[in-house]
DNA sequence: TGAATGACAAATT
DNA sequence: TAATTTGCCATTC
């Protein structure tokens, strides 16, 4: 487990890498840990993501730049970016040009 | 072991 | 141009 290299590990590892203030995109961590095409299991494992864990899932956001989580949960993802100085739209949109993490 | 699921993305109509 | 459908890939039941 502690040196696990599986997908999950590494999304985990990426998505603590993202710095304050700024967001990403799902199919982005996705290529960063090795497979383009798995931008889903990257959403599919935050979705598996323990209420304590220290990652921000909140800088985490779709293509669209705009939040995909159904009901309370997408609320509290924008308070969490409102929190960090990004402006979210109602409907839990961004503007990715604006925030977008360059790496 | 196999089939189903899903916090996306791209291609097509 | 916008809306809808299909494809993908790792994890879960």
């Amino acid at each position: 487990m502690l040196e696990d290299d599986s997908f999950q590990q590494r999304v985990y590892q990426i998505v603590a890498a993202i710095p304050y203030g700024h967001v990403t995109t799902y199919g982005e961590i996705a290529r960063l840990a090795g497979s383009p095409r798995a931008a889903r299991q990257v959403g599919g494992v935050l979705r598996r993501l323990p209420a304590g864990s220290k990652l921000p899932w909140h800088r985490v956001i779709n293509r669209k730049g705009s939040i995909s989580l159904p009901g309370d949960n997408l609320k509290r993802q924008r308070d969490a970016l409102a929190a960090e100085g990004i402006e979210v739209s109602d409907e839990g949109r961004v503007s990715l040009s604006r925030y977008r993490c360059q790496w």
